[in-house]
DNA sequence: GTGAAAGCGCTAACAA
DNA sequence: TTGTTAGCGCTTTCAC
C-alpha cells in the first residue's frame, strides 16, 4: 500500500497534525522536528493523496476545459497552451471534446462537476443557452476562452477577430485586389460573425462593397469550401483574391485553385485565419491571421486561477490582437487575373 | 453548498446508508424507498462526490494519458480517440504533454499518482529506464500506446510498424522506382526502427539495398527533412522516390521539391506514414501508411480498464495492421525522373 | 511547538 | 429491508 500521513507521522515519533503543518508549511513546528518530517517522507517516498486534502475542502487541482474536438489543429494547440500553463501553476486539466453537442457538454459538466474540478474552461463553440444554465446553476469558477457568452457573468479571454477580418482584407486591398471573395465558416459564431464583420468593413471603407454582396459563401468543410470557390472561380466575374474566416476553408481554396489549374498567388490570393500548423504545411505557405494562442491560454488560466484562488467572480474581458502573417498565398493581382474579367 | 448524501437521507426520511445503496445499486431495497430516493435526488440535484467515494477505496474513474506534445496533429488525434472510448467507458482523461523530457514524465507521473487516477495510458516516446522505474514503483495499471517496453511488465497496442515501411516501400517498387531514398526521424524510437527495416527489407529483397546505404537520412522536423532532401536531390544519382517514417517529414520533402520546382508525382514520387490530417491538406495529397488510430484508442483504452477493473497484470499485445492509403503523390518514374540519372 | 479530535462525503460490514 | 457505525487520508481548530 501507498504510505500515508499515519505512517510517516509514526516513523517520525510525530502526529499527524504535526505532518500536516510541514506538509502545508503552516503554523510553528521547529526546524529539528520539520527536518525530520521530511527526511521520513523521502525515505517513505510519501505522497500526499490530493483526495484526500480534497475532500477536507482544498482544492482538486483540477480544471476541466470543454473544446469541439480535440483533433483539429487550432484546438489542440490551444489545449497544448492552456495545458502547459495549468501544469506551471501546480493544475491539470480534463480535456472534453463535445462536437459542440448540447448534450454532451451537458454530460461532461455534470461529470466534472462529480468531480469536484476546481474550475471550467470552455472553447466550445455554439452558445447553448441550456448549457450555459447548467453552468450558473453548478456555483464553479468559469473562463471563456475565444467565445462571449453575453448572458453568463464570467470572465474571458478574446481575439479582436473584427480587427483580424479587417487586416486581412486590408492586406488584400492594398495589395491592389478588388474581387475579393469570401468564404465564412458557421455564422452563429460570435468570432466568425465578427471576422466576417471586419471584412465587409474593409472592402466598404474602399468603395469594394457591390462585390462582396454577391461573394460571400458559408462552407463547413474543406471539401465544401472547395467545391464553393471552384464556382466561384468559374463565375462570370471571378474574384482575384478569397478570404476565409479560418484556416481549413484557405486549404479547401487551395485545393480549388489547383484542381482549377490556377496559381497562388499569381492568379489567386488566399489568406486564412487562425495560423494553425496548416498554414505552414501547405504549399505555397498561406497568408494567415495569427492569433496568440499562447498569450490566450496563459492567459484564460491565469484569469481561471485567481478566479478560483482569490474567490472573486468576474467579468473581466482581455481582448488580445491578431496579427496577420504573410507568406507565399498573397501577392499583387497580375495582369493575367485582371484579365478574366475582361475576358 | 452542494447537496450531499446527508441532505438526500434527511429528505427522502432514510439513513444514508439506504442512499448509497441505491445509488451503487446494492443490497435489496424496496423498490418504493428507490423510488423515493431517486426522486428525492432529482429534486435536490444531487450529484454524488466521486472524491468522496474515491477515498473510501473505490475508483477515481479518472486516468493519465502521457504523450509528447498535444499539439502534433497525430498525438491529438490518439488523444481524441482515447478520450471518447475513456468517456464511453466512464472515465476522464487527463492529458500530460511531456515533449519527450524525462524530468516532465517524471513529474506527470508522480502528480498523476498523488491524483489517486486508476490507470496510466503511456504514448510518450523515448524510453527513459528512470520513467519506467519510476512506473514500477507506483503499482498503478498501465497500457502502452504505439510503444513497447520491453523492461516493463504491462499491456501494449501496437502497430506493425516493420509491415507499414515494407508496403510503402513495395509501393513504390511496384510502381517501377529503384532510386528510392528514405528520410527518417529519430532512430531511437523503436518504432522508427521497425519503420526503417520495413524500409530496407523491401529494397533487399528487390536487390536494390545498394541504393539505400546511401541515401538515408535523419531529419527531425519539417525544415530538416527539406534541406535534406533538397541537398539529395542535388546529387548526381538524386533518387526517384522517397520514403519517409512519418508525415511530417513527408511535409518537408515536398517543400524540398515545391522549392526544386520538381513536380510530383511526375518527377518524384513521395510516402508519408501516419496518415495525419496533414496528409490529406497538402497539395498533392500525401499518400501515406494510415495506423487505425481510432481502433488502437480504443482497445488500449480497453486493456488498460481491463486491468483497472479485474486487477490482472498483464502483458498483453495486440498488433493491429497498417494500411497504405495511396494518394496523388505517388506514380510512375518518368522517363524525364530517369533522365536525371544519365544527366 | 505539538497533539487530540472532529469532520469532509461516502462505502461497507454488521446489526437490527 | 433498513440503519448504525467505523473508517478512507487529510485539514483544522483548540488545548496543552
Amino acid at each position: 500500500m501507498k504510505p500515508t500521513i499515519y505512517d510517516v507521522a509514526k516513523e517520525a515519533g510525530v502526529s499527524i497534525a504535526t505532518v500536516s503543518k510541514v506538509l502545508n508549511r503552516v503554523g510553528r513546528i521547529s526546524d529539528e522536528t520539520i527536518k525530520r518530517v521530511e527526511r521520513v517522507m523521502k525515505e517513505l517516498q510519501y505522497q500526499p493523496s490530493v483526495v484526500a486534502s480534497a475532500l477536507t475542502g482544498k482544492q482538486t487541482y483540477t480544471i476541466g476545459m470543454l473544446l469541439p474536438d480535440l483533433a483539429n489543429p487550432y484546438f489542440a494547440e490551444v489545449a497544448r497552451h492552456v495545458e502547459d500553463r495549468a501544469n506551471q501553476l501546480g493544475y491539470s486539466v480534463i480535456i472534453c471534446s463535445t462536437d459542440n453537442n448540447v448534450e454532451k457538454e451537458s454530460n461532461y459538466i455534470s461529470l466534472l462537476n462529480q468531480k469536484s474540478v476546481d474550475g471550467l474552461i470552455i472553447a466550445t463553440g455554439i452558445q447553448h443557452e441550456q448549457t450555459s444554465q447548467h453552468i450558473m446553476k453548478q456555483q464553479i469558477p468559469v473562463a471563456l476562452f475565444a467565445r462571449d457568452f453575453p448572458s453568463l457573468v464570467v470572465d474571458a479571454v478574446l481575439l479582436d477577430d473584427f480587427l483580424g477580418g479587417y487586416q486581412a482584407t486590408k492586406h488584400l486591398i492594398d495589395l491592389g485586389h478588388e474581387r475579393i471573395a469570401m468564404i465564412a465558416e458557421n455564422e452563429e459564431y460570435l468570432s466568425a460573425q465578427e471576422r466576417i464583420r471586419g471584412y465587409c468593413q474593409a472592402m466598404e471603407d474602399a468603395g469594394l462593397s457591390e462585390y462582396t454582396r454577391r461573394k460571400t459563401v458559408y462552407s463547413f468543410t474543406i471539401e465544401g469550401a472547395k467545391q464553393n470557390v471552384i464556382q466561384l472561380l468559374d463565375s462570370l466575374d471571378p474574384p482575384t483574391a478569397i478570404f476565409t474566416t479560418n484556416d481549413i476553408l484557405a486549404i479547401g481554396a487551395i485545393q480549388a485553385a489547383y484542381e482549377c489549374r490556377i496559381s497562388i498567388p499569381d492568379e489567386l490570393s488566399i489568406v486564412g485565419f487562425d495560423d494553425t500548423i496548416l498554414s505552414r504545411i501547405v504549399t505555397p505557405p498561406l497568408t494567415s491571421v495569427r492569433q496568440p494562442i499562447q498569450e490566450m491560454g496563459i492567459q484564460v488560466m491565469d484569469l481561471l486561477v485567481q478566479e478560483i484562488e482569490q474567490k472573486k467572480r468576474g467579468r473581466r474581458k482581455i481582448v488580445l490582437l491578431p496579427e496577420l502573417i504573410i507568406r507565399k498565398s498573397t501577392g499583387k493581382p497580375t495582369r493575367r487575373s485582371r484579365a478574366i474579367k475582361e475576358g
